[in-house]
DNA sequence: ATGTGC
């Protein structure tokens, strides 16, 4: 498939260079928009009648954008706006704020561990762990723990706080904060923002991972890219990580939940004509704009503190699995679900990331001292029997991308198709086959998020190095995954 | 993603 049939048929983009390409402004649009493809990529988009793409054209109609709208290679299909968006809104031009461009699972990321362990030590206790792991990080449709119980004046501190709250109380390591993008703590959250319903869901679920793409996978480097920023995030080939992906669980989906629809009911009041009602949005300063934000920075400082306690749990799991002892240092934690307010060419726009993450490049402030010379860590976690990576983010993110850069593989299949492919398939013994302990809460999410469902995520990577917006430093081998 | 449809 060529270019030229999308300038024909429906979309109407030109290639910039090798896997930049721009949608130039038409209909609606207030500007143009740019998405980052292979070939191979553009194919998929094309399979499916470049409906992500159209989805990336109706944020550009949204008030206030500021150019380009953008997609980052591991674009597809998602509510409103494509998972891979990232858009900013200029408050000044009557920039908008929406909940679609978020996402529902608020500030949903990943947080990556590193220890001292050699993955040859962990062989000799890789079942012990899996097992001490399922039983520490209860996972599943609307888990939650019995073990640790925060009543309602605490978590109200919480949403404010975030992961500093628990660390005070022993939930952590003091430096475990230096490691979490923006310390963990969105600056405006507002407990008064969250509904009742909110908490009652999200009070029990803090240390939960939840189900669906969510993992806790334990693994090891197998390939450094980037000897100095290895060196810089302290990663070398052999070594055990632990990678956890979770979100705010049923807190920040309540709040998806109430605010699109409050938007919805209110746009007209703001003259915001929408292409699609799930790009439902608010002028960023507006009442409404202010507590979404206020309640967003809540529900993500809740998603910062889950993947702290989860944290937690998985070092008391490890300690129980005979590594007392052993170092589990936060090399990062990275969201790719939010909405941030930042400085992008003399500029303060809100940048909404959905499905893509921060990628400040070197000599950043508001990055580590550690991490500075060489780029924040970029997280970009892969299907559960392949592989994910580390990146680094660079001057091209700053530049062309509001420092941003993709998050993970991206689903080739849906849901129910992946059901159909694992029908006779005993996924969790084919794993276990290959070396990969697989300890789930069920057997239909193991079966949904089965690797071939993915597309591959080295690909995704090959286009962000490629053109720039991320740095390959490493990979990393699963060898226990936790699901839900 | 999600008390996996109101």
């Amino acid at each position: 498939m060529s270019e030229k049939a999308g300038v024909a048929d429906t979309v109407g983009f030109e290639r910039l260079s090798e896997y930049r390409y721009r949608i130039p402004r038409q209909g609606k649009m207030r500007c143009d928009a740019v998405f980052y493809a292979s070939r191979r990529i553009l194919e998929d988009l094309a399979a499916e009648d470049y409906a992500s793409l159209r989805q990336l054209m109706g944020v550009a109609t949204l008030p206030g954008i500021v150019e380009p709208a953008l997609s980052m290679p591991d674009i597809h299909w998602g509510y409103g706006f494509p998972i891979g968006g990232v858009a900013a809104f200029d408050p000044e031009e009557g920039g908008v704020v929406s909940p679609g461009g978020v996402g529902f699972d608020i500030n949903c990321g990943v947080r990556l561990l590193v220890s001292d362990i050699s993955r040859e030590e962990l062989a000799d206790r890789k079942a012990r762990l899996a097992d001490e792991l399922f039983r520490s990080v209860p996972s599943g449709v609307g888990r939650g723990r019995k073990d640790f119980r925060i009543g309602r004046p605490d978590l109200r501190r919480l949403l404010v706080e975030g992961p500093s709250w628990l660390v005070e109380r022993g939930y952590g390591e003091p430096g475990d904060l230096d490691g979490i993008e923006s310390r963990g703590r969105l600056a405006g959250a507002d407990p008064d923002a969250v509904s009742e319903r909110a908490y009652q869901r999200g009070q029990p679920q803090l240390g939960t991972l939840g189900s669906g793409n969510h993992f806790l996978e334990v693994q090891y480097v197998d390939e450094v890219y980037d000897e100095e920023a290895a060196r810089a995030y302290g990663l070398h080939p052999g070594q055990v990580t632990v990678l956890i992906h979770s979100g705010s669980r049923g807190l920040g989906h309540q709040v998806c939940t109430e605010y699109v629809e409050r938007f919805l009911q209110v746009a007209p009041k703001y003259g915001i004509e929408l292409v699609d009602r799930q790009l439902a949005a608010a002028p960023i300063d507006s009442p409404e704009g202010r507590a979404y934000l206020g309640a967003m920075s809540a529900a993500a400082n809740f998603a910062f503190a889950n993947r702290q306690l989860i944290a937690h749990f998985t070092r008391e799991a490890f300690a129980r699995a005979g590594f007392g002892g052993r170092p589990l240092r936060v090399l990062y934690d990275l969201a790719h679900n939010n909405a941030k307010l930042e400085e992008h060419g003399a500029r303060r726009v809100l940048v909404h990331r959905k499905g893509a993450t921060r990628a400040f490049g070197p000599g950043n402030p508001e990055l580590p001292e550690r991490y500075r010379g060489v780029g924040q860590p970029v997280l970009v976690p892969g299907d559960m029997g392949r592989y994910s990576f580390v990146l680094a983010g660079t001057e091209g993110s700053m530049r062309e991308t509001f420092g941003s850069s993709a998050h993970g593989a991206g689903r080739k299949m849906s849901r129910r198709r992946a059901k159909k492919a694992a029908r006779g398939r005993d996924l969790i013994r084919e794993m276990e086959q290959v070396g990969i302990l697989v300890r789930a809460a069920g057997r239909a999410t193991v079966d949904e998020e089965m690797s071939e469902a993915y597309k591959d995520a080295a690909e995704v990577v090959e286009v962000t190095d490629g053109a720039g917006i991320g740095k390959k430093v490493a990979r990393l081998r699963p060898q226990i995954v936790v699901k839900g």
